[in-house]
DNA sequence: GGGCTATTTTGACATATATCAAGTCAAACG
DNA sequence: CGTTTGACTTGATATATGTCAAAATAGCCC
């Protein structure tokens, strides 16, 4: 749930994401009024720092859930394994975005999250979080929001899933990362992917043959140019026409 | 969001529902330590009353958002409306439950609400419930839980729709009607569908046809008994089996 | 109860995606 | 530099679901 489709919805998109470079939590506060001496005490949370090579567990299914963490650099993906070792990848997060919220309720993880990359992570304990929270109502009442907030982008996953076909879930995945890109000042047409067909595909509910044909088809029809995982986007408004805005 | 499909992951599925007949919190109050005075004052909350013809809205979308609201007797549906005029049904809420979570962060209802049947709601004014809860800690972390935990519901909605073909789908639906009926004390077996083919799949993100097919199949499998909007379930277990469990 | 209407079921066919199987390409490695 | 390996693309076919149409059924009003 950390990665959503219908950001491309043009609802805002800042959200939980992290704009600002030191990956404290300015993106969290913004929205909110704090004191300076609040703030400050909110960016101490976010100090310390870890690094993952590609591969690396950030947390595993059944860990602990002590702190979500902000991506410095890097790029994870969070997935679930089901009984017969089949992986279905739930989410993509890239730096500048926090990871982790799905733990909050249980206090252990559901799912896992790994490297797709050599990563950089801050930690945000949560008990700190919560504590500071309770002082603050104001950041009380965001956290609230951002977690409602997640409840009905994921309710616009489901109405999206449930009715876009595959060309359709493409393109919404492209804008969404495409926006993600801009967010962290990237560029908004060239897109390097971290991940392969196959989890694309997982991630959107296809086969990687489909999300494989589908890139080939925005290609012929001028949407898009593909060079294997580097992708330019041609015709953002066409792209956004796909996914019905 | 307020119905999940994966409730019939058999995860607990007590959460946010009120198992009890007068409609207070007390299923919300149950997993935190409160002191009677605590709980009094919680109660309180839900005194209000009011009646819905079927048809009724509860809310529009773009009302202001306000209050939650504890289903007393009968059920709702959740739903948007496209801009071409096509019905999106989000969800189905039985008596016993509570409605109106998604709006939390926006302060603004994005979907509308309306009664399937005559029924009877309580209000929940959320500006005092917030209030409360930042008086009770235990409680505010409940409600982060609540709300987070619904977060992982839709998550598995998600991981589900993906997925799961048509009637997976449906069996997963119709355990998690076994399964609230049996929380509000009703029969697990015995199911007295409040909605039509039509709400069901656009529910489950399926034509009409397709849902009525799965049920045909279904009783000819000897899996249920259907008789219009009446339907037994014969083998509980085997329905399980379809949905990975 | 009889007729009316909406709902549901069923059938025939169209389309989208999955599946299976080659074949191509590119990075990694000896 | 050739080989290997994994990722990606493309093609042929199968299967699931959607679409269109008609018949059957149930609920409702008089």
């Amino acid at each position: 749930m950390n990665v959503a489709l219908n950001d491309i919805n043009q609802t805002e998109i800042t959200r939980l994401r992290v704009a600002c470079s030191n990956c404290n939590l300015r993106e969290l506060c913004l929205p909110v009024d704090l004191t300076p001496d609040e703030m400050a005490r909110l960016e101490e949370l976010s100090n310390q720092k870890r690094s993952y090579e590609t591969g690396d567990y950030l947390y595993r299914s059944g860990d602990r859930f002590k702190s979500l963490h902000a991506i410095r650099s890097g790029s994870f993906k969070t997935r679930v394994l089901h009984e017969d070792g089949r992986e279905q990848v739930t989410g993509f997060l890239m730096a500048g975005e926090i990871i982790g919220l799905e733990a909050i309720s249980t206090d252990v993880h559901t799912c896992e999250a790994l490297a797709m990359e050599d990563s950089e992570v801050c930690e945000l304990p949560y008990a700190r979080l919560a504590e500071l929270s309770r002082e603050i109502p104001s950041l009380q009442r965001h956290l609230y929001k951002i977690m409602s907030r997640e409840i009905v982008r994921d309710q616009g996953i489901m109405l999206l899933l449930g009715s876009m076909r595959a060309e359709e879930r493409l393109a919404a995945f492209l804008l969404n990362m495409s926006q993600r890109n801009a967010i962290h000042g990237m560029s908004a047409t060239q897109l390097r992917l971290r991940m392969s067909r196959l989890e694309i595909g997982s991630y959107l509910g296809l086969k990687l043959e489909t999300v494989s044909r589908a890139f080939s088809h925005f290609q012929e029809e001028g949407l898009i140019q593909v060079k294997a995982r580097a992708v330019e986007i041609l015709a953002l408004p066409k792209l956004r026409a796909m996914v019905g805005k």
